[in-house]
DNA sequence: TTGCTCCTCACGTCACGTGAGGTGGC
DNA sequence: TTGCTCCTCACGTCACGTGAGGTGGC
């Protein structure tokens, strides 16, 4: 409604108020390299850059939006996650850092473990550990298996392990019961970084169709090496030297391995029945071989 | 003492024991590619490497130092830090992993401050915040001061100075008492990742020489613009509020900044007198003005 | 006109990942 | 001989820092 003078928003502020990128990195507390790649990226383009000398001249008004930018990444925070809470409304931008933040804690407590676990290997004498361990070898006849598979972090392989294994495990009741141990295979890494894939399987009667509701397989023959774990022995990560005594143990043998890793349930229902009834052994951790 | 095959330290390993650098990956849980890296590093070079093909082997020996190597890495250890580890005696890498720890909870727990500050900055209406400060100016005289400066991180802040002011006063008891209000001035940024520098001043009577066991100079006089604090808004991060208060108060006056921002405490002997007799101010968070 | 600010390359850092294009080993 | 493994560049990623060498603004 007022004149059009190209400017929206601003009533009438005055060219005075622009700002230097000098002045505008101290104010924001941001280096004028950074400055320049906001730019760049379109981050936090400067209010008006000069056409001969591109000079970037800044409104006061940014160095608010400059300011949280700092914030964000002092939490480091990705710049494209950074774009993100900027262009987002305030309670939305509240909303992103907090998840952002929950992820940070998530990684720093599955860190955390692992530090202890590598300061108690190397200050307690390191082998020891491992020798505890008896690996044995055993052959698995083949299986039909109702499965579910997925990509988890260490984070959420519990939680999601068990509503796999109890949704498997209804279903194989109704195809006429759960025909032997519950068993995940780890076809890939699980932890803070890296999300497998896991997969969980439940073996059924192998004269039984399957429904479609599950992935249904069979599950081959194998010869597998295991160790059997106590229920502190299998919590992360002291179950990393679990895995680590078999390998040895293959490698020692000039065995080889043809199937990803595995751990077997000893218990019925899995790790809740486990917690409650406190067994002397929970699972056993397996690599086929041949 | 047995027959010399150039093999040392092992006394009968074949040849069939080394590992190509594939196998080698998989067994340590690295990828070929950090594996190459190490080697040019020389972190983890190979046992052997055949001369006209180029293709790495490892020994079998060689797969628990590539586990550790990938534990540190997930503990987010640089490369540098993770040779030192390797390079020491088992009890020194316990230690040199316990203080890398120790170092990253103390950068974690700065940033878990700032992730709340920033969340309600974002959900709170954020102009409250900084509405709530009074800014006033006032002319300092010049004055005398006894002075230490350091480099510290935000976690060393408050121990060294809370030490550096009491070495302070007492040695300006010995110089005829303290004169005026303690003040810490900070010429860099003080956070989790950068560290100053700081630089505590405790004034003393103009007429009487120093000392050499502390620096002596002039503060000269200026007029300065501040706020003044609750014990609450002092705390980090809230205290960053502050300064940001200051900061825009001074861009709207179209003031200029001639020197580094500074804090003054209100009750003798700072800190440590605000704990015990919970003041409702503490300080005033100041930038010298024209 | 003299400093001072600001500009754009270009390269370095960190710890790899991702092809490209080629070759050794069984 | 066919796959398969492994090789070395070379470039990309991420968020800048650090000069080099030059120019606009007051």
């Amino acid at each position: 409604m007022s004149a059009g003078n190209g400017e929206a928003g601003g009533a009438a502020e005055p060219a005075s108020v622009l700002l230097g990128i000098g002045v505008f990195a101290r104010r924001s507390r941001l280096s004028m390299k950074a400055l320049r790649l906001y730019d760049r990226l379109g981050l936090l383009p400067p209010a008006d850059v000069d056409p001969r000398s591109g000079y970037r001249r800044y409104r006061e008004s940014q160095v608010e939006t400059a300011r949280l930018i700092a914030l964000l990444r002092r939490l480091d925070m990705p710049l494209a996650q950074v774009a993100e809470v900027i262009a987002a409304p305030r309670g939305r931008g509240a909303e992103l850092v907090a998840d952002h933040w929950a992820a940070v804690e998530r990684r720093v407590a599955g860190q955390r473990e692992l530090a202890a676990h590598v300061r108690s290997q190397l200050s307690g004498g390191g082998q020891e550990r491992l020798a505890r361990f008896v690996v044995r070898v055993r052959e698995v006849p083949d299986q039909q298996v109702l499965t579910e598979q997925r990509h988890v972090l260490v984070s959420e392989l519990e939680t999601w392990s068990q509503a796999a294994t109890e949704r498997l495990t209804s279903s194989a009741r109704a195809l006429g019961g759960v025909a032997g141990a519950v068993f995940r295979i780890f076809y890939g890494e699980v932890n803070e970084d890296s999300d497998g894939p896991v997969e969980v399987c439940v073996p059924i009667d192998p004269a039984v169709a399957g429904r479609p509701e599950a992935a249904v397989r069979r599950e081959p023959a194998h010869r597998e090496a295991y160790v059997r774990l106590t229920p502190a022995q299998y919590e992360f990560p002291q179950v990393l030297s679990a895995y680590e005594a078999v390998e040895r143990w293959i490698d020692a043998q000039g065995a080889t391995y043809i199937g990803a890793p595995r751990e077997i349930d000893l218990v019925p229902d899995g790790y809740a029945t486990a917690l409650t009834e406190s067994p002397t052994e929970v699972c056993d951790v397996a690599y086929p071989i041949r």
